[in-house]
DNA sequence: CCATGAACCTGGTCGC
DNA sequence: TGCGACCAGGTTCATG
């Protein structure tokens, strides 16, 4: 028992970003071109925006087009229909041949392939909308990281007009889709910008760096499949190799790798918030 | 406009 | 050993 516990706690180390989105929809490509044969919602509350049971029938015999990214949901695009999911804090979205028995399992589908599409999730507050179009999440999301306009000129101009906390504001998906807790602490603390700092306070320079640092932490993390432990199994255990590459993200009372000072734990935007006062002033 | 806090959840941890 | 209190956190919503 102690084992599995152990397991679980590894588990819940890292949450899905945008890194970790983009390698799980990676990882779903292989799901193209399948049909759905069979929809179980087994949590009544797993589909946001109806009674899961409803749309069962909607579901079923639809053929796969495209899994793509958007913000930190996973599209899954099928004939005139979509499924937004989002997996919050906790959910794991994969594709496998035999389906599990644990307790976690609020969805899964039946695909042609003889495999599986499951959805995993211990805090059930991840789910997915089902949708005619993309209209409900395109409004809910700002611009992405990688979008071409998200450029030095774009980041200058929107924080100016702003008078945020810098942290809170990169939370938020209406303004830069895609962060989350885990990387705009690595982000601000690279950029050496305290995350109260207030948005239209920051130097020209200081928004150069923070543009660079959003952009090639994000493209390292992907690189290594993000922090996230995916596709938990106890026999085939799938880790993101980013977590080693965290400088400032659960390391309270560590050594900052720049100054050595220590790594200090606040609140900002009612989150945990890691920091080094030496290197993040305000 | 902006900040804060509750609600949604469950498992883990800490103090007694 | 166990029990209550509290924490974690993405997002939405209400409130000041």
């Amino acid at each position: 028992m102690s084992k599995i516990s152990c397991a679980w706690r590894g588990r819940l180390e890292h949450l899905p970003e945008l890194p970790e989105v983009q390698t799980v929809v990676n990882s779903l490509k292989k799901i193209i071109d399948t049909n759905i044969l069979d929809f179980n919602p087994i949590w009544n509350k797993i589909v946001y925006n109806h009674p899961s049971s409803s749309i069962i029938n909607a579901i079923k015999n639809k053929k796969v087009y495209n899994v793509q990214r958007s913000g930190k949901y996973i599209i899954i695009i099928l004939k005139d229909t979509y499924i937004a999911f989002h997996l919050r804090m906790t959910g794991h979205l994969y594709n496998i041949t035999n389906l599990p028995t644990n307790k976690y399992i609020r969805c899964y589908f039946t695909l042609d392939n003889n495999t599986y599409l499951v959805y995993e999730d211990i805090r059930k507050f991840g789910g997915f909308y089902y949708l005619k179009n993309l209209e409900l999440i395109n409004n809910k999301l700002g611009i992405d990281p990688f979008n071409k306009q998200f450029n030095f000129k774009w980041l200058l101009s929107n924080l100016k007009i702003k008078n945020r906390q810098i942290k809170s504001l990169l939370l938020d998906q209406k303004f830069i889709c895609g962060l989350g807790n885990i990387y705009i602490d690595e982000i601000l603390w690279k950029t050496k910008i305290h995350p109260l700092r207030i948005s239209s306070t920051l130097t020209k320079k200081e928004i150069r760096l923070l543009h660079k640092n959003i952009v090639t932490t994000l493209e390292k993390s992907i690189k290594y499949h993000g922090s996230t432990i995916l596709n938990f199994k106890f026999d085939n255990m799938k880790t993101g190799g980013y977590s080693k590459y965290l400088n400032v993200y659960n390391k309270t009372n560590q050594e900052c790798s720049f100054c050595f000072n220590k790594i200090t734990k606040i609140k900002v935007a009612s989150r945990g918030t890691h920091i080094c006062r030496n290197c993040q002033k305000i």
